[in-house]
DNA sequence: AGTATCCTGGAA
DNA sequence: TTCCAGGATACT
């Protein structure tokens, strides 16, 4: 999935309707996608969600937590009871458990939640919540756009992230990728923004002028915040905590757009393969 | 910096 | 039947 605006949009969703709730029992279906020991959340309490980058925490009030990463097809879907005339969005994902259901969560209250993972990329770690932090997926995130509130790690300023490109000179897409330098920004919203400040992606970082940083900088999080609004990028699997799709596939710029008009004009847009990512541009709007 | 790898399913 | 996919990592 799921880049930050879609793990924020299903933390958000989780926050409102999983807090609260405790863990009666687990059902480990892939025991791979499951680390750790089931019974160390069973009895608990969630406490609280949190994102860092495109990962999520469910803290419990025993002293544990589950650190999860989605990836590219997972889902974390809540059934409860304030959600049953919930419309989910399509049969793909409205029926849980399905066949790519791999972890269930039974709750109190007559709720449960659902991991679906039709890839099995993800995963769902149980560790101590002082721990997660030594997780290096999560010790090595770089600072993130400040898109969605609630910023659980470093936020990115225009000083911060001139910075970052200032110092590599590596083709400017895969480098605003790269969890390490910036974390959350994923391969639509990459695209996007870089159409949007027209720059091409394979650019040499420290090429960018000053103003071309800026104008990265901002339209990163106006993609983002554009398709927060729009509840995510249902491209492939994704839904929110409630099981419904977003829609900022239907207002995407260039992503997934080979061979359409670019949005400013007549000019094709072509795609090819950057640092083993689907790439697409207009060659005309950016240079 | 590029490529293979973990998987499955939908589309070409 | 082959290719491709919102990710991340471990290799060459």
């Amino acid at each position: 999935m799921p880049e930050l605006p879609e793990v924020e949009t299903i933390r958000l969703g989780l926050q409102k309707y999983l807090v609260g709730h405790r863990i009666v029992n687990v059902q480990v279906r892939a025991p791979k996608l499951f680390q750790g020991n089931p019974e160390d959340v069973i009895g608990a309490k969630v406490k609280d969600i949190r994102r860092v980058g495109k990962g999520l925490i469910i803290d419990l009030d025993n002293g544990f937590s589950m650190a999860i990463h989605i990836k590219l097809t997972g889902q974390l879907i809540y059934r409860g009871d304030e959600t049953k005339n919930v419309q989910v969005s399509k049969e793909k994902v409205g029926q849980v458990p399905s066949n790519a259901t791999h972890v269930i969560f039974t709750l109190d209250k007559k709720a449960v939640l659902y991991y679906n993972d039709r890839r099995r990329f993800g995963w769902i770690k149980v560790l101590a919540t002082d721990q997660v932090g030594n997780l290096p997926f999560f010790r090595e995130m770089g600072p993130e756009p400040p898109v969605a509130k609630e910023m659980e790690g470093k936020a990115l300023t225009l000083e911060k992230f001139k910075e970052i490109l200032t110092k590599s000179n590596t083709a400017v897409k895969p480098l605003i990728m790269d969890q390490k330098k910036i974390g959350g920004i994923g391969n639509i919203y990459a695209n996007d923004a870089l159409f949007m400040a027209g720059i091409d992606p394979r650019r040499k970082a420290n090429t960018l002028t000053a103003k071309e940083m800026e104008a990265l900088y901002k339209a990163i999080l106006f993609v983002m915040e554009k398709s927060f609004k729009y509840g995510g990028a249902s491209e492939l699997n994704f839904v929110n905590a409630l099981g419904q799709e977003g829609e900022y596939q239907n207002h995407a710029l260039v992503y997934g757009k080979e061979g359409e008009k670019c949005p400013k004009d007549q000019t094709v847009i072509k795609k090819f393969f950057l640092g083993g990512r689907g790439t697409y541009m207009c060659s005309y709007h950016q240079k």
